[in-house]
DNA sequence: ACAAGTTCACACTCTTTAGCGTTAGATTTA
DNA sequence: TAAATCTAACGCTAAAGAGTGTGAACTTGT
């Protein structure tokens, strides 16, 4: 329904209900929700689309979006993490894939500030998890601000695995403030850093720069990417692994 | 069955079986579990019980216990939580009670190292959520450890609300080093301090002194503590509030 | 003031999930 | 080795939950 919604622009409460086949009560049910994750902006008699930039950076949309991809570059993140060491990641989809896998490298220690990572590692055995406190915000389900910057200097892991929502020749790119001083200060406190991101991702750039691609030492993308794209990045002396996508 | 356990000491599973009507599959699903929350071992044959101390500071265990008692002692302290103010909170199962009905004081800030806290007001609108980090503990399902105590130092909230697993004439006590850190670090950034603990932690002690009274400005107990001891801690000054026990 | 739009409360259906028992196979103890 | 105990796998049942529609009450705009 959000498609519709994003195509049209704008279209009315009666119109989605007889697409969709459903009553308007449940229109406004799913664009109640649409709307709480700032996907939609609701008027009164129906509903327009956000502007792109806005939920592009909006968890219910990046979830669905490049599943196949992220889990392919998870897989190959994982194979890039050894068995008892530390690992640090931020609050973005494709590290949210990555979380999912880690429980095959045990013991792990873990650290993150996204808060469904947290729920996803707390149960799981042979893993050591340690939060990084801070302000909550919805929208990414994470914690973030000054807190958690201070929580993020205070600490140091093997491995950090961050993911950016845009990568040019030389940096990379985010467009929001509060992230990228996490990101920042994750990046500082990493013996290794390694920069996880779909192709989509590529020849793209974002309001904040969040550092120069110099400051990981390992970019990691998945095989739908332009191979030119790819050696672009190489001839840069990048060290570039492609994990290869199985599911269409 | 915990109970059954618990007041034999030792028991065979087919014992269990039998008294339980149940088959003793069952059984040993229900005990394994049991092992997994440290309420008891296991042994080829049966289950014993634990050492009271270790049990009693195990989550699944407390959330069970004095419920009624603690629901009374939260309402109580809700209201002395003014909206618009900054509340902390412990990893104590009264926290918990009392974080349900944070949602009818907002806006509020609420602190907490709490992580069941943390998933039951995320999704609260209303409520500015911080979360203190730190290493994550299953037993309380919560984050303790230096990186907390650091956190805490670096905030300060208007009102602080901790539990105590005892409570005597002159002192705040619990059994945990870790929890005792952290409990500590807060009272000393809580402009208001209150002590919220049901009867059944009057006149006891534990291995840890956490702090003397004094360094709390309200002690909320339930409607079932004997009247005498309530009559104690006043003489000693202390503001004792009595929360009204409703249900059975 | 009226009509269109919205929200609320309730009931219904369908799907999901938790818990239990049975059986069969593995492990341990005597 | 035999008996007892434990574990794993499968299917069943009952309870819980999500999603939907209906009608009444309320709000908003013209």
């Amino acid at each position: 329904m959000a498609e519709h919604v994003m195509r049209q622009g704008s279209v009315s409460m009666t119109e989605l209900a007889e697409i969709f086949e459903v009553s308007v009560m449940t229109v406004h049910r799913d664009l109640d929700l649409l709307e709480s994750q700032g996907m939609v902006r609701k008027f009164r008699g129906g509903a327009s689309a956000q502007a792109s930039s806005v939920f592009e950076s909006n968890i219910a949309y990046r979830k669905t979006a490049q599943t196949a991809e992220k889990e392919a570059i998870a897989r190959h993140v994982v194979g890039l993490i050894e068995p008892g060491s530390s690992v640090m990641f931020d609050d973005s989809t494709t590290a949210l894939a990555v979380a999912r896998h880690l429980g095959e490298v045990t013991p792990l220690t873990v650290v993150t500030n996204f808060l469904e990572a947290i729920r996803l590692l707390a149960p799981v055995p042979g893993i050591r998890l340690m939060a990084l406190g801070g302000e909550y915000y919805p929208t990414h389900d994470s914690f973030l601000g000054v807190a958690c910057v201070d929580a993020v200097e205070a600490m140091n892991t093997d491995t950090v695995v961050v993911s950016t929502s845009a990568v040019s020749d030389r940096h990379a790119f985010h467009q929001e403030q509060e992230i990228v001083l996490v990101k920042r200060a994750m990046l500082a406190s990493g013996t290794r850093c390694v920069l996880a991101v779909d192709h989509t991702k590529l020849d793209r750039v974002a309001l904040h720069r969040v550092a120069p691609l110099e400051a990981f030492d390992i970019i990691v993308v998945d095989s739908r990417a332009p191979a030119e794209a790819i050696q672009r990045l190489r001839d840069r002396h990048h060290r570039v692994d492609v994990a290869e996508v199985t599911e269409p």
